[in-house]
DNA sequence: AATAAGTATATTGTCGACAATCGACATAGG
DNA sequence: CCTATGTCGATTGTCGACAATATACTTATT
């Protein structure tokens, strides 16, 4: 394959990822406002582009728009967390009841063997491990279920919630975090051994309102510091 | 109060609808193209409005778009009316959730002479009055929830909703659905009122599923029909 | 006739300019 | 000194025009 496909040039989608870089190095903190011209100007480009890729961010949760007044990133309330790790419970708790029925045992096998690595992760205290296979875990399931509306609200939220992470500093290198973490894993896959979807559902979303408990511990906690 | 606030008169918002009703009223049909032009041209305005309201489309769930191919309205496979109803249980649940400890005492006296009204309504067998006030109900829940991309997702679905009851030439005037539907209210009431938000999600989850199961029914019996 | 190349048209992407609106400050009147 | 009104700069909303690209159609070549 040495003829990759072209990169879409599309200038907003430059100002999207300039805009998240820009939030993740700090240079646009939370609350921060979005003023159309000055980005324009930085970047050499017309408005247009800038107010496309705003739209964007907007529609992914990570960025707030007030008719006429303009747009700002979206400030790291608890509350603002809270509300995000509640959507991507109900989300993926969904997710989870509509993949139970179709879940493989060949899926179900991966899922275990993700687990497992999740564990000697924990045990290792390598959070790039876990972290990868807590991805491709919640990715299995999602992409099971096989609606696509759902699947695309999940990728969404969960952008928004990374976006939070780095805003916040957040690193998931504490051993007690990721024992935490790992605990909650163990009944989604027995209530999928078990087909029982009502509790898969239960279960998923216990599991992420957990793991949203930990970062908003993180951010009150940390207050002062996250300027 | 002779003096409301004004509607903000943003154009794109009257585009917004207008895409909208086009599509509630069949004029749009799933699968079917949006020209920014041609809409603009109807409308007597420039393209740069039609555009947002297309972005905010996509952002509700029922426009598509392909980069440098342009949108096109959400095509709807009869057999997803499930997976719709499913995702809309969840978030409506979900508002209810988070409304609960934010309704005031005014707010669950309008829920009771909503619920009421439909009472009435159903025994006048006034379909249009039931439905009037079945959407101030679940608006009321919705709007006291105050998270704005919750919001946004509830309208997408619920436009979804529309479309499929449209296709399936579905109308509400049986007495016996109008008796399921207004049935399934009571519960909700009565948890907002003990403040528990958990059976108030609960409730809201089981009164969707319910309404959803009886339009799922009605397609299935008149599969043969449906254009 | 089937395939490839070329052309034309329709549609989206980007631009720069102007209009409408908001927020802050200044000013006048009590 | 406080309140209401007028003014100004900054910023978003809308516009019409042009550039870039995709799709449909035509033509040429084998």
């Amino acid at each position: 394959m040495a003829f990759k496909p072209m990169k879409t040039n599309l200038l907003h989608m430059d100002v999207v990822n300039a805009i998240i870089s820009a939030i993740v190095t700090g240079e646009l903190k939370p609350g921060d406002r979005i003023i159309e011209q000055h980005i324009a100007e930085q970047m050499q480009i017309s408005r247009a582009p800038v107010r496309e890729a705003i739209r964007e961010l907007v529609a992914q949760g990570i960025v707030r728009f007030l008719p006429r007044k303009g747009a700002y990133i979206v400030p790291l309330e608890p509350d603002e967390i809270r509300n995000v790790y509640l959507l991507r419970s109900r989300l993926e708790g969904l997710a989870a009841f509509i993949a139970t029925p179709k879940l493989l045992n060949n899926d179900l096998n991966m899922l275990l063997s993700f687990s497992e690595n999740m564990e000697t992760a924990t045990k290792e205290n390598d959070a790039k491990k876990f972290i990868d296979n807590d991805l491709k875990f919640h990715d299995l399931i999602c992409q099971t279920c096989g609606n696509e509306n759902l699947q695309k609200m999940i990728a969404g939220v969960r952008i928004q919630i990374q976006l939070f992470m780095m805003m916040s500093k957040w690193n998931l290198v504490i051993h007690s975090q990721l024992t935490k973490e790992s605990r909650t894993h163990q009944p989604i896959i027995q209530a999928f051994l078990k087909s029982d979807a009502d509790l898969a559902e239960q279960c998923m979303r216990n599991h992420v309102i957990s793991a949203g408990a930990m970062l908003i511990e993180y951010v009150e906690e940390n207050k002062s510091n996250i300027s």
